[in-house]
DNA sequence: CATATTGTTTTTAATAATTAAATTCAAAAC
DNA sequence: GTTTTGAATTTAATTATTAAAAACAATATG
């Protein structure tokens, strides 16, 4: 088979379940109708209504779709499990990567990877394809594509990056109104991150998320798609980092509690240059950090 | 045929060069040599051989490769004549969509598309994928591609994060060292700025050149593969969009000219608010400039 | 005997072919 | 005249096929 009929034998389901909330006798909806609520084109519908004819458990004639009986749980047909999403694949890809420390220059190679991730080589030459735009990954010359690495050239340029897009962030941040929202945020953003310094022995492995959610609150406030595209990429790199990385981790999360703290503390004063200083420091202690958690795991 | 056999005719045609550096009766170098210097596998160079070998051009015995007599020029395979690079495929494509004002939504049609710019639909689906990591397109549900547009909105999100970009330039051109070459491009492109200028009436088609050439000079300081990527696709769309828009094209680029030599001049005296105050100045022309442009485009 | 080189097999990737699904166009029913 | 259906055409996801690469084994050479 050339293509999979996936999609015929989801919407067919779907168009039982239809059928399960109507009454022996009554009409179904036109074809349009069922195409426009089902999300499928007509001709999806239409063999899915030939086969519930097939069943007899419609009677199909011209505009006439007469339901005889109600479907049961045999007629419903087995669906393949979901392959993964985009997103799904690029942790997936990202943690392999990291947690095997994959080094630069390795070639990829299509077909095994897309057996080890369980999709199709087809999603994976687009995902490569999506990866080479931010410079990770890169096509060959015979066929293929080459990991360009995650080297420490590439986290500091990396860190580099968030520095400036976050330093921007921080500045359209202060020039909001009193009213706008952002102010709430992160003055609930500040209780939580005094809420676990103070359980921060017990519980310190929450930080990650917290930090999270930090960052994404300050890049929030920027609209513009290109910043939100790379935000994408470099809040999974970290965060995938942060995963690997469990020396000192007490220690660490610490002290980036106090450096958020002191930048919360500047931004809620509206002080434009100590914000710029807190921020500055706190993402340049992170650059070190990813640094050195390279350095750490690459000598393994 | 499945695939292609290009690259064994660009490898054959190689070959015969190398052949003809050649005397008769002399031995040529080993598989592996040729693979290595070819750029291809030893598979292909196999098969060459064992063409070379037909044509009684070499006689082939194990290790034994004798060159008996010159190749001439008929020996030549045809080769298909080479197919778009990706950069010159994401050239076209811009260059179409700009030209024909493609609307917001439009469904992109991966085989028509493949056909029009004469490219393998595959590098086309690659092409897609990799835009799709700039929002410029998106995967649709019942598959293909939507065109997210160039529309007014992803003009100034375009602008902006063009100026946070290039406000980090020059941030970091201006703490680099006196006895760094900067210096010297800098000084040199004001000279051809004030050279342009006294010629400017007749001339101004130049300037395109020029301006592509300042700002490229002043990114060039950074050395980050996130920005140079980002910033290929934003010189892209700048450079084109200059292309169509020809309305006012003196004064405006008259108007540029002095806005880059303010720009420039406060960079050579090192002041660094000047050197941003202008860049800001510049940059926000440029948007307006875009805009604009984009409105009576639409109007057409 | 160690290494360089070749011969052979296996695996991978690019493209054509195939089939499911979407879209378009024409005809029929209301 | 509009809505709906029927049929034909086009498109896109996947398989199959072939070119090329890579891996492995065998042999020749110094």
């Amino acid at each position: 088979m050339a293509r999979t009929d996936d999609r015929f034998r989801s919407a067919y389901n779907k168009l039982l379940d239809i059928c399960d909330t109507m009454g022996v006798g009554d009409q179904l909806p036109p074809e349009t109708a069922l195409a426009d609520r089902m999300e499928v084109s007509r001709t999806i519908v239409r063999s899915a209504l030939q086969k519930l004819d097939t069943e007899e458990l419609i009677q199909w004639q011209g505009r006439q779709k007469t339901l005889i009986r109600k479907p049961e749980k045999k007629h419903r047909l087995a669906q393949a499990d979901n392959v993964l999403s985009t997103e799904e694949l690029e942790k997936k890809f990202l943690e392999w990567i990291l947690r095997f420390d994959v080094p630069e220059g390795t070639s990829l190679n299509v077909a095994q990877l897309s057996r080890q991730f369980g999709v199709p080589a087809h999603s994976l030459q687009e995902f490569l394809a999506g990866l080479s735009r931010f410079g990770l990954v890169e096509r060959r010359q015979k066929g293929g594509w080459t990991l360009l690495g995650f080297t420490a050239e590439f986290a500091v340029e990396l860190s580099e990056f968030r520095l400036v897009l976050e330093m921007n962030a921080v500045r359209q941040l202060l020039a909001l109104p009193p009213d706008h929202e952002i102010w709430l945020k992160l003055k609930a953003l500040k209780q939580e991150h005094e809420a676990l310094r103070e359980v921060l022995e017990t519980r310190y492995h929450d930080f990650s998320m917290l930090d999270e959610k930090f960052h994404m609150t300050i890049n929030s406030v920027v609209k513009n798609r290109f910043v939100v595209e790379a935000q994408k990429v470099i809040t999974l790199i970290f965060h995938y980092h942060y995963m690997w990385d469990k020396a000192d981790e007490l220690q660490r999360n610490a002290a980036a509690i106090e450096e958020h703290l002191s930048w919360l503390n500047a931004m809620l004063a509206k002080d434009e240059k100590q914000s710029e200083a807190a921020a500055l420091k706190h993402l340049r202690t992170s650059k070190e950090t990813l640094l050195s958690s390279l350095r750490g795991h690459k000598l393994v």
